[in-house]
DNA sequence: CAGATTTGACCCAG
DNA sequence: CTGGGTCAAATCTG
C-alpha cells in the first residue's frame, strides 16, 4: 500500500521532472513572458540594503537596555505580500530565526518576527516580520529590515557575479510587481516596495520556500530570476549546512506538504546542461504538480 | 545536547 | 498609558 503510493510518486516525479525540463527548454528559448514565473515563489527583488538602525554598529548585546530599536520609517523596508497555503512555504532562502511573536492590535493573527540565523556567528542584520493578512489568510506580509551581512548574502552575490544582468526593472527605486500563477493554490506574490531603496543597495534575494520552491527556481529558471530583476540565493543555500529550519514548516496545518518535502523521495539526478538536477530535491506536493501542469 | 521555537515580561516611542 | 519590538528563560525538537 505504501509501496503503491511510493511508486506513484517517483513516477510522478519523473513526470514532473521532464514538465521543468521543457519549462526550461521554453525559457530559454528566450520568451520573456514565460520568464514571469521566476518570481513566483515569493521573491522580493532585493532588499534594503545599507545598515538599518541596528545596522549602525549597533550591537544588541551591548545595548540590552536599548530593547526597542528604531526603526528607519522611510528606509530600506520592504513589504512583500505572498499567498502560500502556509507559512512554512514562506522562507526566502536565507536562514531566519524566529525571536517573537506579537498580537498586534486590529489584527486577527500575530506578527512573528524573525531575525538571520547568523546573528551572533556573523553579525548578520538581517531582520524580518511576518503576519498573516487579516483580509486573507492565505496571504502573509513579509517585510524586511537590514541588510544580510552574512555568508549566504556573499555567497549570493558570487552567484549574481557569474550572471549577465539583463535587467532594467531594477533601476526603478519604487515599483510594484505582483507575479501570478493563475493556479488556484498557487503563490501569489504581491511585492509592494514601500519606499524608494537605497539606489545602489544591492539587490537581495528572497525566495520563498527553500526547498521545493527555491530549488525549482534557482536550478530551473536561473536567468528568468535575474531577467525580471530578481536575484536568487547560490545554490549552496541548499547545502546541508544550511540550518535546519530551512526545512520546517512551522504553521502549515495538516502539513501533508511538509511531510512530503521532509521526506524526498531518493530518486536519481540527472544533468541538463551545467545544471545538475536533483529530483529528490524538488517539492512533489500536489500543489506543485498543478503549477507545473499549469505551464 | 545544541539549536530553534514559544511566550511572558520588559522597554520605549508615540 | 498603550502598543509594538525585543529579550531571555522555558520548552521543544532532532
Amino acid at each position: 500500500m505504501a509501496c503503491d503510493i511510493l511508486v506513484e510518486n517517483i513516477l510522478s516525479s519523473y513526470q514532473s521532472a521532464m514538465k521543468l525540463l521543457d519549462c526550461m527548454a521554453m525559457l530559454e528559448n528566450g520568451d520573456p513572458s514565460q520568464m514571469r514565473v521566476s518570481n513566483v515563489f515569493g521573491l522580493p527583488n532585493s532588499i534594503e540594503g545599507s545598515p538599518t538602525s541596528e545596522g549602525s554598529g549597533l550591537n544588541s548585546k551591548d545595548h540590552k537596555c536599548n530593547k526597542r530599536k528604531k526603526l528607519p520609517k522611510s528606509k530600506w523596508i520592504e513589504q512583500v505580500r505572498v499567498r502560500t497555503v502556509c507559512e512554512g512555504q514562506l522562507d526566502d532562502g536565507y536562514n531566519w530565526r524566529k525571536y517573537g511573536q506579537k498580537d498586534i492590535l486590529g489584527a486577527t493573527h500575530p506578527r512573528a518576527y524573525y531575525r538571520c540565523t547568523h546573528r551572533k556567528t556573523q553579525g548578520c542584520l538581517a531582520m524580518k516580520q511576518v503576519q498573516r493578512a487579516h483580509d486573507d489568510p492565505s496571504i502573509f506580509e513579509v517585510i524586511y529590515r537590514g541588510k544580510h551581512s552574512c555568508m549566504q548574502e556573499r555567497l549570493k552575490q558570487d552567484r549574481e557575479n557569474l550572471i549577465v544582468p539583463k535587467k532594467e526593472d531594477q533601476d526603478s527605486p519604487i515599483h510594484s510587481q505582483e507575479t501570478t500563477i493563475t493556479n488556484e493554490t498557487s503563490l501569489k506574490i504581491e511585492n509592494q516596495e514601500l519606499v524608494a531603496k537605497e539606489d545602489h543597495f544591492p539587490s537581495f534575494s528572497f525566495n520563498s520556500t527553500p526547498i521545493e520552491s527555491e530549488n525549482f527556481e534557482t536550478r530551473f529558471f536561473p536567468e528568468a530570476s535575474n531577467f525580471i530583476g530578481t536575484q536568487y540565493p547560490p545554490l549552496e543555500f541548499l547545502s546541508p549546512a544550511t540550518s535546519d529550519s530551512y526545512f520546517s514548516m512551522p504553521q502549515c496545518p495538516a502539513n501533508d506538504l511538509g511531510k512530503i518535502i521532509s521526506n524526498p523521495t531518493p530518486l536519481t539526478s540527472f544533468s541538463f546542461g551545467d545544471l545538475d538536477i536533483s529530483v529528490e530535491q524538488i517539492d512533489f506536493s500536489s500543489q506543485f504538480f498543478e503549477a507545473i501542469d499549469y505551464f
